[in-house]
DNA sequence: GCCGTTTTCGGCCCGACTGTTTTCAGTCG
């Protein structure tokens, strides 16, 4: 996809401009519009076709000349001019934890070193050659070795379920310690962002209690690690892992604190500008005027809230931010209200005994009224998921059968007869119009030949789409987080066809999912097309059950989502009569 | 390299922790 190849570029020229020490503004510069052009979901070649690339933040003159130099010869002449001021090698060793531009730098040209693997092997069989270096005591040595070692256990970033758990156990832990009010997760994971890659918590209590919370805090079950116990903030690797951070602080800067660790970095920056453009100054212990004395009383920073109101903006929900328009929206109160949790009303997309789920029709059925919904579609596998037990045209039959049975014996609650029908690699469906007439939810999905390029896969879903009785698409690009990056789609085409045909587009909520993701599920909902959200569960409770649904509407507010957006938060006569459109 | 209802030039966010510094540089978030 052309949008992350010339991310990856900006941001690799950023990488060697640092190492050459080069000035730091433009490093910036090239880091903004790497992440720009990484966000957007906008066509960066039709942008760059029309000569419209300047509109996007960050992206100013020179870079645009850039990206259209990138369309129209494949390459920039500018980064293949820097890739020959350095040996590449010194890129993968920027990526080690507490290795930076400076140190890589010195590494080169001091001692030669020009690669990770060599780096290692000096570290390991010929130290003393690194003495002569200013700065790299035994000590630095010794941790640069550790975290080139972390670097090849660990991939990366993890998914929500993953982290989550993790920071749940110490969070209790924390909370848990004398002293220790309130205990809260900062960082990507209150963001809610698909993956995450460390844990950030932040524990309110009085500086008396800090020391005492962070030594528990790194003598904790489960971390191996103690990377940093400062007087306010602890380190740790757990589980060999994932990096944790805990921050201790004072009540009257708790709210500053919260805002300052959520993030995103890039959010930050651009409200510290703000504060900056008023006069003032805004740090995690609070908001000040700009010359105000050390110890001087914050303006604001108990709450969050109190930080936005005071630089005249509405308080931003942690899903938004990620500098993508947020804050100027908040500048005009024009934030959306967001969709909640509380306002789904049903659960459109689950299995059972009939296909590959764990739970009979009943048991799901009795699972979903617990959770309070007021309908609720069963949509097993259609014949061609042979492996998961894909129902053929003859037990579909009998299987809305027992599912309109099973219904009348539940008043309370609408149980539709569906199916998740496979949607072929050319768009066409696994059951006739005629069998799926007769179903009340048809949710039609891709499973196979998730490789297919975008002009390809593009056509396969609008197809599906364009199917008078087909209600919704089903994980429409097939990604697995950390496993297969899906389908590349065009989502505005495909957004704009959902809108056209009335189809909805679904989030699934399933952690491993997260698809829609976050920016395609904005720009669908700019296209006018209407989302569900809904979990594909396989079991009733315990795994990938009918709980995971807040996944799905944590990842529909980071698109922008509002209930109004979302069929299943619809009442049951408003969805039954969406149903018939 | 970007950006502008104080600027088209001259700014560009802020602090903790570590290691090796005898007053601070580098890295991180």
């Amino acid at each position: 996809m052309a949008n992350e190849e010339l991310a990856a570029i900006f941001a690799e020229m950023a990488d060697i401009l640092e190492i050459l020490d080069q000035d730091r503004f433009r490093v910036g510069s090239y880091r903004r519009a790497a992440r720009v052009l990484a966000d957007t979901t906008e066509d960066i070649a039709a942008l760059a076709a029309e000569g419209k690339l300047q509109k996007l933040p960050g992206i100013g003159k020179s870079t645009a000349e850039k990206i259209e130099e990138y369309f129209r010869t494949g390459k920039i002449t500018r980064h293949e001019e820097l890739r020959k001021q350095i040996p590449l090698g010194l890129l993968e060793m920027l990526t080690i934890q507490g290795m930076g531009p400076k140190t890589v730098a010195k590494l080169w040209k001091q001692a030669g070193i020009t690669s990770l693997d060599q780096l290692r092997k000096v570290i390991e069989e010929n130290p003393s050659k690194l003495e002569k270096i200013e700065g790299l005591g035994s000590k630095k040595l010794t941790q640069l070795a550790e975290s080139i070692t972390f670097a090849e256990k660990v991939s990366g970033r993890f998914r929500l379920d993953e982290a989550g758990a993790v920071a749940n156990n110490l969070c209790q832990v924390v909370k848990s310690c004398k002293g220790a009010k309130r205990v809260e997760v900062a960082g990507s994971l209150r963001r809610q962002r698909e993956t995450v890659g460390d844990i950030d918590i932040l524990c309110e209590a009085s500086e008396k209690y800090a020391q005492q919370i962070i030594k528990t805090f790194t003598e904790a079950r489960g971390v191996t690690k103690v990377l940093a116990a400062g007087g306010t903030k602890g380190s740790v690797i757990v589980n060999h892992r994932i990096q944790v951070d805990l921050r201790v602080v004072p009540s009257e800067s708790f709210g500053a604190a919260l805002q300052y660790f959520t993030g995103s970095k890039a959010h930050n920056i651009a409200l510290r500008e703000i504060a900056v453009k008023k006069g003032l100054k805004l740090n995690e212990y609070g908001l000040f005027k700009h010359d105000a004395p050390d110890g001087a009383k914050p303006l604001a920073g108990r709450t969050e809230e109190e930080i936005y109101a005071a630089l005249g903006l509405q308080w931003i929900p942690p899903e938004l931010r990620e500098d993508r328009g947020e804050i100027a929206a908040a500048a005009e109160g024009k934030l959306p209200d967001l969709i909640r949790l509380e306002d789904i009303q049903g659960d459109l997309h689950m299995h059972t005994t009939a296909s590959d789920g764990a739970n009979t029709v009943e048991e799901m059925i009795l699972a979903c009224k617990k959770l309070g919904y007021k309908y609720m579609a069963i949509t097993d596998h259609s014949k061609s998921q042979i492996q998961a037990n894909g129902l053929d045209e003859q037990r579909l039959a009998d299987h809305v059968a027992e599912i309109r049975s099973a219904a009348k014996k539940y008043k309370d609650i609408l149980v539709l007869a569906g199916i998740e029908v496979d949607i072929f690699k050319d768009g066409s469906l696994d059951f006739s119009d005629d069998i799926l007439k007769e179903l009340d939810f048809v949710v039609a999905s891709p499973h196979t030949a998730l490789t297919q390029g975008r002009a390809e896969a593009t056509k396969r879903l609008i197809k599906a789409i364009e199917n008078p009785y087909v209600h919704a698409i089903g994980h429409p690009t097939g990604r697995m987080i950390n496993q297969r990056t899906g389908m590349d789609i065009d989502i505005v085409k495909i957004a704009q066809a959902a809108a056209a045909n009335n189809t909805a587009l679904e989030v699934n909520a399933h952690p491993w999912r997260l698809d829609l993701r976050d920016v395609h599920i904005r720009t669908a909902i700019e296209a006018g097309a209407k989302l569900v959200i809904t979990t594909d569960a396989h079991s009733a409770f315990g795994g990938s059950d009918l709980t995971l649904m807040h996944y799905g509407v944590k990842t529909a507010r980071r698109g922008w989502a509002t209930a109004e957006d979302v069929i299943n938060t619809y009442s049951p006569a408003k969805l039954k009569k969406w149903l018939k459109r």
